[in-house]
DNA sequence: TTGTAAGCGTTATCAT
DNA sequence: ATGATAACGCTTACAA
């Protein structure tokens, strides 16, 4: 079947692309008689118009581009749901890439979308990103951005997060002040921010509280911070530090690997060690026992952060100067029997 | 910043638009030093392509649609990110849809695609969908499309699915191997496909073995297969149904809920009743009970429905006859501690 | 009220 | 080897 376009439609009628085009998109000048033949025609005739070309002339594709680590995860999945979500209200279409935590693809896919002529960028880094000139490019070429969750603060534009180094404080404070001593931290690779800021609150915590702080009781989830960095991680602690009493994970995932190898090791949670998820993943209310946690606003993340992407498109396309925020989200302890 | 196109460089340069076009494209016609001047001013003004004006110029987009019915789902997200990666593989861009189960929305969808001009079109249908207007004007449109898990038989097109009967019918045999006999399903919605292959492979096996049909030990997970839906069934089924020994569910997310509440009620598992899961979510190894269920290739299924589908958008081009391909992917009793 | 024509940034044919 | 030109399908200022 072929594909209708303006020019069949005038031609069909003898009339003009132009006022073909106007009667389409209800001008005011254009004859009511003409407007509702044109109209019959184009319905007749199946037609929708070209975006490609619709794009080209008025320069904005309507579609926004995502970069994020990846989308098989609890978090991500929700977030993406939110972008979409909100998106396709506003009448958004979005192109999903995945960086895996590669720079190298990290960079190719900004300038594919850079390329594609995407009207506005939302990313979270991967945690390999520690030099930002694509990011700077995208500025550059006065294309909004907005950054997520993994972000850098040298950046200059709009940013939805939250407060890591608060939410890490708070659930420490709490195992503290539920009397436990010993508490081990497994955090996450050593170069994203959210990774060294929750650290740096879980340390925060031990020092207002006169608990000396002991690297050794810190360990690193360097297998993507995955299932198998809790079991093996409490593996280890339990043989270098039989003493710990309580464990703080940099999220729900690790702390379900944590609590499969203490139930199989019969060691009791919380009786023998207590364990602090992040994140309020669906599954920490689930498992036995059920996770304190860090509740998250995933999909709300997303949400916020295409709403303010889509304000400063629109701010763009009148020229305005763009105003960026910094959203901080917040979190929220979940009580629950593992603590 | 201003962004630089050809002709931008053709005036740098006091040459013509199409020689600066066919230089960068390595057309072999233009002369060794002046394509070497090309490219050297093309990187110094940051030249890069705008693609809007290639796709429109060249008809197509290099960019995939896809329609699903939610991404946050351990199943969608894994064939979400088996697209993904097969499609940046050979060079796509990839537009995510969630029709949210709403068959308005699928259509809708369909329509953005269709007039973004993307080159293909990859769909898994809402449970709702019951008519396929949408779908075959899609094929009237020479868009190729490729449907999987969850598809219509009647539409002409590649598909890619298990063979969910098969796997039913496998799993519930199993089941009647170990000597249960009092087997209750939990199934899906009325509508989808993959509901009813999986419950006819439920009572085929029961047949077969010579077990009587018996309606009332089967449940429907109208909760959008939900964690819910199997905590709430479980309550029923153990109210209604005390004698029953066994339990088939539609997904892994449903028999996890009954997991819970029997863990909650102390009925052992699989002592009193055995659970048997389907899809081989992650979280099936990690619950305890680990649970029993049929794997299913996720990843596997993303990857080979973009393959076809790119392979279709290839042919297409050459103006080859399309010929669709129905491919089955195997599955596999995955055998645990549930069962 | 309708139509003409330029232009968006490419590609590709056909002259030169 | 290079360039002029039309075309892709649409929008829009301007002329009729």
């Amino acid at each position: 079947m072929k594909v209708t376009t303006l020019k069949d439609i005038a031609i069909e009628l003898g009339i003009s692309v132009a006022t073909v085009s106007k009667a389409l998109k209800d001008y005011p000048d254009v004859n009511k008689a003409t407007k509702e033949k044109i109209i019959q025609t184009a319905r007749k005739l199946n037609y929708s118009p070209n975006q490609l070309a619709v794009n080209l002339r008025t320069k904005q594709t309507k579609t926004i581009g995502v970069i994020i680590p990846t989308t098989v995860h609890h978090f991500f999945s929700k977030v993406i749901d939110g972008i979409i979500e909100e998106a396709e209200k506003k009448g958004y279409l979005v192109i999903i890439l995945q960086s895996s935590e590669k720079l190298m693809l990290e960079k190719l896919q900004v300038n594919l979308l850079i390329d594609k002529r995407v009207d506005g960028i939302l990313m979270s880094l991967s945690n390999k990103t520690n030099e930002f000139v694509h990011l700077k490019k995208v500025l550059s070429r006065n294309i909004p951005l907005v950054l997520f969750d993994k972000i850098e603060p040298s950046i200059q534009c709009s940013k939805v997060r939250i407060d890591d180094e608060k939410a890490a404080y708070d659930a420490v404070s709490y195992l503290i002040s539920k009397g436990y001593k010993k508490i081990s931290h497994f955090r996450g690779d050593l170069n994203p921010k959210i990774s060294n800021d929750r650290f740096k609150g879980y340390k925060k915590a031990l020092e207002d509280h006169r608990i000396d702080y002991d690297p050794s009781l810190v360990y690193i989830c360097n297998n993507n911070t995955d299932f198998e960095d809790g079991y093996n991680n409490a593996k280890k602690l339990i043989q270098e530090n039989p003493e710990v009493d309580a464990i703080f994970t940099i999220t729900d995932l690790v702390a379900i690997g944590v609590i499969k190898y203490f139930n199989e090791n019969k060691i009791k949670i919380p009786e023998d060690v207590a364990v602090f998820g992040f994140s309020n993943w669906f599954m920490s209310s689930v498992v036995s026992p059920s996770l304190t946690t860090v509740h998250q606003p995933a999909h709300q993340m997303g949400v916020v952060a295409t709403e303010i992407l889509l304000e400063e498109i629109e701010h763009n396309k009148d020229n305005k100067p763009s105003i960026h925020k910094e959203v901080i989200l917040p979190t929220e302890l979940i009580f629950r029997e593992s603590s």
